[in-house]
DNA sequence: GTGGGCTCCTATTCGGGGAA
DNA sequence: TTCCCCGAATAGGAGCCCAC
C-alpha cells in the first residue's frame, strides 16, 4: 500500500477476533519483565537458535507484542472479508489502546511510543539448521512505524493515527501461509508477564489434544525467563494457585522416581 | 538447595476532569 | 459522546533473609 492510500482509511478492530502468529508463539521471542531488559535472549535446542538482541530501550516486551497482535488482528480481518492487504497498516491509536484493555491518557501513549521503539529496533536473529542447509536470518519486529498527529484549535497535539510497515517474514507468516490462532481476549487482563507467556505455550502445544506435559527446566527455557528455577518455580505455582489463565489448567507434579517437576496443561472443563 | 515471608522500586491502572 | 491528560493508588518483579 502506498502512503498516501494508508491516508484514506483508519483501521478499527473493536469486537474483531484476535489473532496470533504461530510462530511467536513457539520461541521466547519477548521479554516478560516490565523493567527493561538490556541483555540477549538467546533459546538453542539444537536444531534452531534464536538470539534477540535489545536497542536502546531495550528488549521488546510482551507487552510490547499487543501491538503486534493487534496488526496480525487487522490484517486478519481485512483477508477474511475479502479486501486487499498489504504491508503497511494504519489503525487509531486510542482503539489499539481500547482493544487491548490498557489506559487512554498521556502515559499510555507515551509507553505506546517506547514500545514502537522497542518493536522496531529489537534486532532478532535466527539460525535454523536441517540435515543439509543451515538458514540464517536477522530483522526487526516491524519494518518501520509513523505516528501521525494533529494540533487541535487550542494548539494541543494528539495522537491520530499510527502507520506501521510489518517487515516481510511476518507479512508472510499471516498473509501467505496463513500461520494464525485465535486468543483469547481476556489475555489481555493478564497482567504477568509469565501468565501471558505461559498461556501462549498452551495455545500452541495444547491444541486439540487433551492434556499436554513439559518438564519445569524445559518450560522455563521455553518462556525464556532470567529467574533461577527455584524463583520460576515459585512464580509458576503462584500462577497455578491463582488459577487466572484463559482456557487452560496448569498443575505441577513431581517426575518419576522422584524426578524433574512435570509441568502439566489441560483444558479447562468449562471450556466449550 | 528449596520455599515462604518480606521489602523496595517502579511500571501500570484508574478515576476525575477538560477539550473537541 | 469521545478523546485525551494528570495525579494518586495499586500491583508486579526482583532480591534478600531465614528456616527447614
Amino acid at each position: 500500500m502506498a502512503s498516501n492510500e494508508a491516508d484514506l482509511f483508519v483501521d478499527s478492530l473493536i469486537g474483531a477476533p484476535l489473532k496470533d502468529d504461530r510462530a511467536l508463539m513457539e520461541y521466547p521471542f519477548f521479554s516478560i519483565q516490565k523493567q527493561p531488559r538490556m541483555e540477549p535472549l538467546v533459546y538453542d535446542d539444537g536444531k534452531i537458535q534464536i538470539t534477540i538482541e535489545p536497542g536502546p530501550k531495550g528488549l521488546a516486551t510482551i507487552w510490547d507484542k499487543d501491538i503486534l497482535l493487534y496488526v496480525v488482528s487487522l490484517i486478519n480481518e481485512r483477508i477474511e472479508r475479502g479486501m486487499t492487504v498489504d504491508h503497511t497498516v494504519r489503525f487509531a491509536a486510542h482503539d489499539l489502546l481500547r482493544v487491548t484493555g490498557r489506559g487512554t491518557g498521556k502515559r499510555s501513549y507515551d509507553l505506546l511510543l517506547d514500545a514502537l521503539h522497542r518493536l522496531r529496533s529489537t534486532n532478532i536473529m535466527t539460525t535454523i539448521e536441517s540435515a543439509d542447509e543451515r538458514d540464517r536470518r536477522g530483522f526487526g519486529w516491524i519494518e518501520t512505524w509513523r505516528v501521525v498527529e494533529r494540533k487541535t484549535s487550542t494548539g494541543r497535539k494528539i495522537m491520530a493515527a499510527i502507520e506501521i510497515t510489518l517487515n516481510d517474514w511476518m507479512f508472510r507468516a499471516l498473509v501467505k501461509e496463513r500461520r494464525v490462532l485465535t486468543i483469547n481476549p481476556t489475555y489481555f487482563s493478564l497482567d504477568s508477564g509469565l501468565g501471558r507467556r505461559i498461556y501462549e505455550i498452551g495455545r500452541k502445544h495444547l491444541g486439540n489434544q487433551e492434556i499436554w506435559k513439559i518438564s519445569l527446566d524445559k518450560l522455563a527455557k521455553k518462556i525464556g525467563t532470567t529467574r533461577e528455577l527455584r524463583f520460576f518455580k515459585r512464580d509458576l505455582l503462584k500462577i497455578i494457585g491463582d488459577d487466572v489463565i484463559p482456557d487452560y489448567q496448569l498443575s505441577l507434579e513431581v517426575g518419576p522416581r522422584g524426578g524433574r517437576p512435570v509441568v502439566i496443561f489441560e483444558h479447562r472443563e468449562s471450556q466449550s
